[in-house]
DNA sequence: TTGTTCTCTTACGTAAAAGTCAATCAGCAC
DNA sequence: GTGCTGATTGACTTTTACGTAAGAGAACAA
């Protein structure tokens, strides 16, 4: 059964994709190249889907929580599903383990710094009063 | 007034700091250099006070989070206390929104990346349990 | 004294993550 | 055709955040 509308291949290009995301034609070939994503191609140019779309969502938001590419790789690695080896298996939940206290760390540490800066805006408005006030 | 065990100077070494917070002694220089810890001298050797040491851990903190060095020295000035100008006091205030801006963004980064981490360990569980019937 | 440990400065090296530049090619407009 | 736009590859450059090595000085132990 076939999805009219759902399985039509829509792809993008890469300008496409740059300007939705920010980023540059560089970076997205990087990836590439660094084997987080795989577009098709039509002749040589690339032809992205929206799997590789979804992929550079994450690639991003991985970035943008202080991941290496190496890091961000090993967590895409692990949503292409489970392994059938059950020493395998072990290993990826002892690394879906890791990941998931370097993210408690991190959520620790955003919690820690959102405290901070509210003093820093506490401190602000009593100064603000101060001046309003006129020392 | 003054507090005996309180405002007695108890400095820090390098080594000291090196070890409690896992980094190297270039590290150290190194923040110092960019400006972001000021420990004391005596003659050449560098005395850390109890100041610097809660700094370093602020930077180590923002590095957890992906932050720059420019970026932390960004987060670090605001702590310094409010500035007594009023202009001056609304850019620092628009900071602080910035900031806590990027912060929740990462926030919202960590909850996503948690939540797909949940799937593939949930995919991890039911891989086992298949094995353990025998495929 | 010799050795070990810690410290310093200066300087060159490096890995990661792109930025930038040059040359080239395909498709479309006019 | 000519010109423009957007795509490609390949190579060189840059920035950040340190690593590493060299050479030297102070402090303490055996």
């Amino acid at each position: 059964m076939t999805f009219p509308g759902i399985n039509v291949h829509k792809f993008y290009t890469i300008t496409e994709l740059t300007r939705e995301f920010g980023v540059s034609t560089r970076t997205l070939r990087f990836y590439e190249d660094e084997g987080l994503i795989h577009p098709d191609r039509r002749g040589r140019t690339r032809l992205f889907k929206a799997s590789d779309r979804h992929l550079i969502k994450e690639i991003l938001r991985g970035r943008r929580l202080g991941f290496t590419i190496a890091e961000i790789r090993e967590i895409i690695e692990m949503y292409k599903g489970p392994p059938g080896e059950l020493g395998q298996l072990e290993l990826m939940m002892k690394r879906v383990a890791e990941k998931r206290e370097q993210l408690d760390q991190k959520r620790r540490d955003i919690e820690e710094t959102l405290a901070e800066l509210d003093n820093v805006d506490e401190a602000c408005l009593a100064r603000l009063a101060e001046l309003r006030v006129g020392t």
